[in-house]
DNA sequence: TAGGCCATCTGGTCCT
DNA sequence: AGGACCAGATGGCCTA
């Protein structure tokens, strides 16, 4: 949109326009905030924009054609006074019937977009509840529910892949790539482990993380049971996922019994994880990789070539000031030792995870 | 109090 | 023409 925005240059004066006013807006703030009372109305059904403001000025503009006492009448719109004159489209004079007209319209718009986004976060309520540590209580914000959605689709394909259990470790450093330390801890905690373990356990030489690789048949009691577990519960700093009943997908992937939380039953659509228990898996996995998968496994290949002593340790990813510095997805590597391992994995799978790690 | 997150309004653009 | 989609702006709420 942006692109499109600046290589027409029809449209460079109404970016213009809006720019001065935006500018305007900081520089007379009195008279924006004068504005911005009329034009903003806080209830949701009484969003009437007062067209005395500059921008229904400016929407309004550009059509009801039919009216034919529109005319240049610059002394209107223009009426701001002193600054220079605005290029762009004629203002038509505005009539009570087109104001009307006008508010109409804008408040079908708002209405419809508000449904919209109501729409796209129930959409996003969903995906809450399909990615690892739903909670009811404790939401997950939009953006780390997508990068939290995304790492667990990838986790999931490399399972498909390689045919086997990730250990703990690297499936929780997928699922935390990118995403802020807070979220991290959450994953973290809602799978047991310590986010400063998982983090610190990463070998900086690219080497196997120390004790991560067993995969024995009970290593990980991941069900929302253990919530209660005495060794939940004599944690020596308190837990949010304890208050809140976090829950991992990791549950449903190997052998947890269902969370209460996918039972909710203001949850409508399809509610399993795509992943079936004991590497019967259910997804679609067509023999051509996904581009998403390709730029995945661009990703990997790229870490995985230019890593080689090179790789920064947790600390460089997660400062101790807790903020999150240029964390890059090539900078973690989940599943770097996952080739070494490939008892039930497929030789063509094999293969083409050797070709993503070696490339 | 600053910063993060969110809901809403708004205008522009594209599509049907 | 109208709706969908998008992104910017803004203010409210919450938390560290």
């Amino acid at each position: 949109m942006l692109t499109r925005l600046f290589s027409d240059p029809s449209l460079l004066p109404d970016m213009h326009k809006y720019s001065a006013w935006a500018e305007d807006s900081e520089s007379e703030d009195s008279k924006t905030k004068d504005d911005e009372d009329h034009c903003r109305v806080g209830d949701d059904d009484m969003d009437v924009p007062d067209m005395r403001s500059s921008r229904a000025h400016s929407e309004i503009g550009g059509e009801d054609e039919d009216d034919d006492e529109a005319d240049e009448d610059e002394g209107e719109d223009g009426a701001e006074g002193d600054g220079p004159k605005k290029r762009g489209p004629k203002k038509r004079k505005m009539t009570p019937a087109r104001i009307e007209r006008s508010k109409l319209r804008r408040q079908k718009a708002n209405s419809r977009e508000r449904t919209r986004m109501h729409d796209l976060n129930s959409a996003l309520d969903n995906l809450r509840k399909v990615v690892p540590c739903y909670s009811k209580t404790q939401k997950l914000s939009k953006i780390e529910t997508l990068r939290l959605a995304k790492n667990y689709i990838w986790a999931l394909s490399e399972i498909l892949r390689s045919g086997k259990k990730p250990d703990l470790v690297s499936y929780v450093q997928t699922l935390c790539k990118g995403l802020s330390q807070p979220t991290t801890n959450l994953v973290a905690g809602c799978l047991q482990l310590n986010s400063r373990n998982f983090l610190t356990e990463q070998c900086p030489e690219g080497g196997r993380y120390p004790g991560s690789n067993s995969f024995s048949m009970h290593p990980y009691p991941y069900q929302c049971s253990r919530l209660s577990s005495p060794q939940y519960q004599s944690g020596s700093n308190s837990h949010p996922l304890r208050t809140h009943g976090y829950c991992s997908a990791y549950d449903s992937l190997y052998g947890g019994s269902g969370s209460p939380e996918y039972n909710s039953p203001e949850y409508e659509g399809p509610i399993s994880p795509p992943v079936c228990i004991n590497g019967n898996f259910s997804l679609k996995h067509q023999g051509t990789t996904s581009p998403e998968v390709a730029e995945k496994g661009y990703h990997y290949s790229m870490h995985y070539s230019g890593l080689a002593g090179s790789r920064p340790t947790a600390g460089h990813i997660y400062g101790s000031s807790g903020v999150r510095s240029s964390i890059h997805s090539e900078n973690v590597s989940p599943y770097h030792d996952m080739h070494l391992h490939h008892e039930r994995a497929p030789v063509p799978v094999y293969d083409e995870l050797n070709a993503f790690f070696h490339n």
